[in-house]
DNA sequence: TGTATATTTGACATTATTTGTCAAGTCAAT
DNA sequence: ATTGACTTGACAAATAATGTCAAATATACA
């Protein structure tokens, strides 16, 4: 699952920008912004606030794709995926409360 | 959040053994099962069945709040944390479609 | 065709995080 | 005060994540 890699990818064509003029304007590494946007690696968490400022998109809805991406990454290969996800969110709410 | 470490402690208790004694069969060092038990650590994840075995508890039970740990560490601090499960919820239920 | 530009690929380097180890410490019971 | 069980903290080793570069590929088009 690559939400994350999509979202910017078909904002920053949206936008008419080049990869490496992104690359260049968060400081990133034009190979590495590549495979980000395709869900080959993933990118630091500090950098997605930058990436979503010059992009015109919201801080917070790339931050939760993102961390969907990891959670995502965490638990594909697991049959208890599910269940897991489940009792992270009541632990959340229970903390929440 | 330590539900993992809450679960094979009380367990262990439960069947009156020593940390020690689970440590030495599960091939891990005394110092660190303590503190997986208290949550100050993880532990491999293929240890996680091993454990449940010599536990005499469900593996797959185990290895979800495993998850449901690694899961919570993940997004705790974040206030998109709730919206980002929900989000990785949706793509592992649309992956198995 | 061939050249220019954009992106991708893969191998490798660096850095960060996780996991493991040990010695010394606390604490409770005897 | 000695013993046994566990904990703590500093450090080491192993693994994973992130970053870099050069070469490969792809696409447009003169």
């Amino acid at each position: 699952m690559n939400t994350f890699g999509d979202k910017i990818r078909a904002q920053r064509e949206k936008k008419g920008m080049l990869l490496r003029e992104l690359a260049a304007k968060i400081d990133l590494d034009t190979a590495l912004l590549s495979k980000v946007e395709r869900g080959e690696r993933s990118m630091k968490k500090e950098k997605v606030a930058i990436i979503a400022k010059i992009l015109g998109l919201k801080a917070n809805d790339l931050i939760t794709f993102w961390m969907a991406d990891k959670i995502y990454d965490l638990v594909e290969d697991d049959k208890n995926a599910l269940r897991a996800i489940s009792v992270a969110e009541e632990q959340i709410k229970y903390k929440k409360s």
